[in-house]
DNA sequence: CGCAAGCGTGAGAGCGCTCTCACAGAGGAC
DNA sequence: GTCCTCTGTGAGAGCGCTCTCACGCTTGCG
């Protein structure tokens, strides 16, 4: 490491130089900025007096050397690219955990490895201790992050549900509710041949959306049938691909649900080329409500997730683990909401 | 700070117990651990031996104590909403600053204030030397915290040209060039009638955007005319409520630069509504690249920007001001690209 | 052969903080 | 008056590291 004269930058005031001021010892000056009750009220307002005079601000670098914690969290996104690209979602749970966070004085770290050797260096930072609990978001089923930093004593909160079964806590959005909304605001709109394209099946929210379509049609009744089953990766052009395959073989289907906006506006363009008029002919229904979903034409019906909330409640569970000494898993599932839009409405009942 | 025994976590070792194993003094292993060149190479070697066998990982908290460097980076993102939630801009930035920086041990700090307040808490914390260096991404016109950090001596790097003038190092993404690119397009096209929805005047993609649009104009010697100039937020709605006053003041109107895709779609939307064919009457151009362009029919063609480029470019100017004592103001200025599509397809010569 | 110069290494100070322990003084019980 | 408890404060150790300085050894030169 290159040092560059850093001293050249103004230092800051020191615990010493704030006891001097206040005329007490180091020893005070830190019970007062760490709230400590044992200090009488005399003596609290000197040092705080002085505080402010000086401008001091604790070193945490000192404090972390004995505290042992950094007063930091990590964040990481093992997204290889899909999702990360295409819609809003890591901005807006950023958002939720960094405002879950701001009330505690920790820092987010954000680790975004790219490739193996990466995810090395990263697993070798958190579990090295650098961190006093990590946040590990769209994982994927075969990653190895999870076993190395529980195995390091880290603590850790996953968002989304962990597809091995795991004693982690999580934060899930209600993925399988979120699909039997979908597929029941079809079925109330008289469709009966309804056909799902999912996610990738590594991922929870690919397969709870796919249990939660083949709930909605046990539910009513219907029976479960493959091949109006197709996949796609989330991404648009994998909807497309998947909306051929089929119509191919289900050239009578008369409503899809997307397991993601993209992948339903991929559907939509193909069903127009193939001269099927929406929601006439077929209803769609997306997942997401991302900025797509207002754009195509129709306009597109789908699950609203509340992706804030989500950051936010996996900053509040996190920050209980590494506070409290209280290690009980919490699985904490968000609600969803279904957005009615053109794309869904229903036959008109002749 | 509540402590919650983190001593029941296993400690690494420490620089000493490696001076033990390997029979030397500490700063000798200091030394081998730093990269010096001032040691033997079968020290080194059995030093590097006893690392490896007791896993040693430095201790960053104690290092900062003494280098007063804390190897981290701050990246701060003060965008109020808009943008945040509407297309991927950000991840791709964040993924391309850390990219930019992994190469560097220096660890990402995401800020994200929301409020006044947080603003003023993320000041303070960004003055206080708790990072090494600052990434500014998305500021307005009227953002407190250059001067607040530039008076604190922290090193910092901008993100897109800051409107007022600075002495801060920047990078900007051709904007002018970009919308440049996009008019001569629709000119080449035919199109002699050029609207264009301009984005926000206290951001310099929004000014640089409607300077490029003036430019290309001006170079064909076409007059400059307020009256096919209107401006939008960079969201949907803005870019149909302004393409609808363009289309009341102008309906002679034959093409369309929108300064994002988002104005783009919600401008399509009403020249659709309002029976203009594209590109038959009208052609549109928008800008981001981002899904929606490939969404909407017809397809959008749009201005490409190298997002990733320029979070790692920001990454590498503020290595170097970090690390280098040269002071040198630079300012990078990356290329864009236009992608033509269906919607701004020329006129037939008849 | 003497001496300066250079190289590899170790000893030790000290970065700024927290926390344990000791201690002075106040107050109460007997 | 003695003993005890309790409360507020200070002294001091020590967290793990870097870096300066000193020192012994090897070279090279006159």
């Amino acid at each position: 490491m290159t040092i560059s004269d850093p001293q050249s930058r103004p230092r800051g005031a020191t615990l010493e130089e704030v006891a001097k001021v206040a005329g007490v010892s180091r020893a005070t000056v830190s019970r007062v900025v760490n709230g400590s009750p044992r200090v009488s009220d005399d003596v609290r307002r000197s040092v705080e007096t002085a505080v402010e005079q000086l401008g001091y601000i604790p070193n945490r670098a000192a404090r972390s050397l004995v505290t042992r914690r950094s007063g930091s969290v990590a964040v990481v996104i093992t997204e290889p690219t899909g999702r990360l690209f295409s819609d809003p979602f890591f901005p807006r749970l950023l958002r939720g955990i960094s405002g879950g966070l701001s009330t505690r004085d920790l820092q987010l770290i954000l680790l975004m490895p790219e490739g193996p050797a990466d995810t090395e260096r990263t697993a070798t930072y958190l579990s090295a201790g650098h961190v006093d609990g990590i946040l590990l978001v769209s994982l994927h089923g075969d990653d190895p992050l999870p076993d190395r930093i529980s195995r390091a004593g880290i603590p850790f909160v996953v968002g989304g549900r962990p597809l091995r079964t795991s004693t982690a806590s999580f934060v899930d959005i209600d993925n399988r509710g979120g699909a039997r909304s979908a597929v029941e605001h079809l079925l109330a709109g008289g469709r009966r041949t309804i056909a799902t394209i999912g996610g990738p099946a590594d991922m929870s929210a690919g397969v709870d959306r796919l249990a939660g379509y083949r709930e909605a049609l046990a539910d009513a009744a219907l029976p479960a049938d493959p091949s109006l089953e197709s996949a796609g990766d989330f991404t648009q052009e994998s909807g497309s691909a998947a909306m051929e395959r089929l119509l191919a073989t289900r050239p009578d289907v008369d409503a899809v649900f997307a397991a993601s906006d993209l992948m339903a506006a991929g559907a939509m363009a193909v069903l127009e080329a193939a001269g099927r008029r929406i929601p006439q002919d077929v209803a769609v229904v997306g997942y997401d409500d991302s900025p797509v979903a207002s754009t195509v034409r129709p306009r597109l019906t789908s699950v609203r997730q509340p992706i804030e909330e989500m950051g936010h409640e996996m900053a509040r569970l996190l920050v209980a683990a590494v506070e409290g000494s209280d290690p009980v898993q919490r699985r904490v599932i968000l609600a969803t909401e279904l957005v009615r839009r053109a794309s869904s409405a229903g036959r008109r009942v002749p």
